[in-house]
DNA sequence: CGGCAGTTTGACCAACATCAAGTTGGGTGG
DNA sequence: CCACCCAACTTGATGTTGGTCAAACTGCCG
């Protein structure tokens, strides 16, 4: 019923198009989840961190592609039985859709990037989401100075990004040289002033909660 | 209980970040879901045909802007009394996650197009979703040639699309130069084959179902 | 000590944005 | 019923951002 898998970086976990046998969430590791055009354009279309969910209950097929950035451990179920305890459990139900609805803010507010913002303000985003999500679950708020490690390269990010992996690389230039990060090492960031950043993504204040 | 409202071709039905005092659906008309950033960038987020829903049970703020982009009629209930309706009667809430996946499945398609695709081949999806949208309620099937009223002006089309409003109108200009659409009125556009039109958008085919 | 994937940087270019006139056509008041 | 008006639209000239192509650099792993 309930069975742990692996996956190395680069493989795939599931592949668009294909009939979906199981749903899952994420134990360790990071993923992505996107979609790529006949002529190989790809756009990811979300990040799969630990605890994040696979899978579409009532779906038949995977509309998107999911990819491990790093290697992977996912905790996955049998659809079917899964369907089930859905329609026994209303409440489980309603938690999907809680959950569902999270995801679509999410990625509205990813829409709202691609069509909107320059590569600078699309990179310091990036930074932003990555620094949020990486620290929410020790803390509550998000402390003005600290460091991220970015589990993505540099060409996964332009594909999140809507860029070309040099423009990325060009603003992560721009931005150490303007100080708002410090490079140490190519997949770690320091982020010396949070709320700075966030200005430089161009998005409205942290609400204070 | 079930209260019918009216608004006028470009007022506000929704504000973001106001409470979010009712539910709705929309009768008749068109609006927009959009977000708005500090300095005016506005990217437009979904359409609302009638039969849509407006609204997110379980949440007290409006995340985003609906907007009226012609006259619009909605049903509105008041958003406590329905939330308790969900509590009570769980397949509506299996309805809820119902479409809200497909509102996240659209979205997710929309990034894909504001992040990787030309402009050329937006404003070919963008028809193709519209005809597919207004022919939906009719038949099962797109026919392949149809005629298709657009409810937006080229501004809220390029608001949509993460263009200008000029781009816009020039790949207008340009896809009936080429044969691909023909413009009668600024508002009517007819489509001769609606196949050729999807392969401009650089869509998969649509499923033969 | 290579080898190679990932990255950085540079030079150049194309697509789209911006700025600026014109044009169209539907609605209104005379 | 006509003439005018104005918002919506089209088209042109020019500018800028980010894409493309190419070359060199880094650092990790065998």
């Amino acid at each position: 019923m309930k069975i742990y898998r692996s996956y190395s970086a680069g493989q795939a976990i599931v592949w668009g198009g294909d009939p979906m046998e199981f749903v899952a969430s994420v134990v360790s590791g990071t993923a992505t989840i996107s979609r790529t055009m006949e002529d190989g354009r790809a756009q990811t279309l979300g990040l799969l961190l630990p605890s994040d969910f696979i899978g579409r209950p009532g779906r038949d097929y995977a509309p998107y592609d999911v990819t491990a950035v790093t290697d992977v451990v996912i905790c996955s179920f049998r659809r079917r039985p899964f369907e089930q305890i859905i329609d026994e459990m209303p409440h489980i139900a309603q938690r999907l859709l809680e959950m569902s609805l999270d995801e679509l803010d999410a990625a509205r507010d990813w829409m709202l990037l691609l069509g909107r913002k320059t590569a600078r303000e699309k990179i310091a985003s990036f930074l932003c989401l990555v620094a949020r999500r990486s620290n929410d679950a020790k803390a509550g708020k998000v402390p003005p100075a600290l460091t991220v490690n970015l589990p993505l390269t540099r060409e996964a990010i332009s594909e999140f990004l809507g860029l070309t992996l040099e423009t990325v690389s060009r603003q992560f230039s721009n931005l150490k040289r303007d100080g708002a990060i410090v490079l140490s090492g190519k997949r770690t960031v320091e982020i010396p002033d949070y709320p700075a950043l966030l200005a430089e993504a161009g998005d409205d204040p942290e609400p204070e909660d």
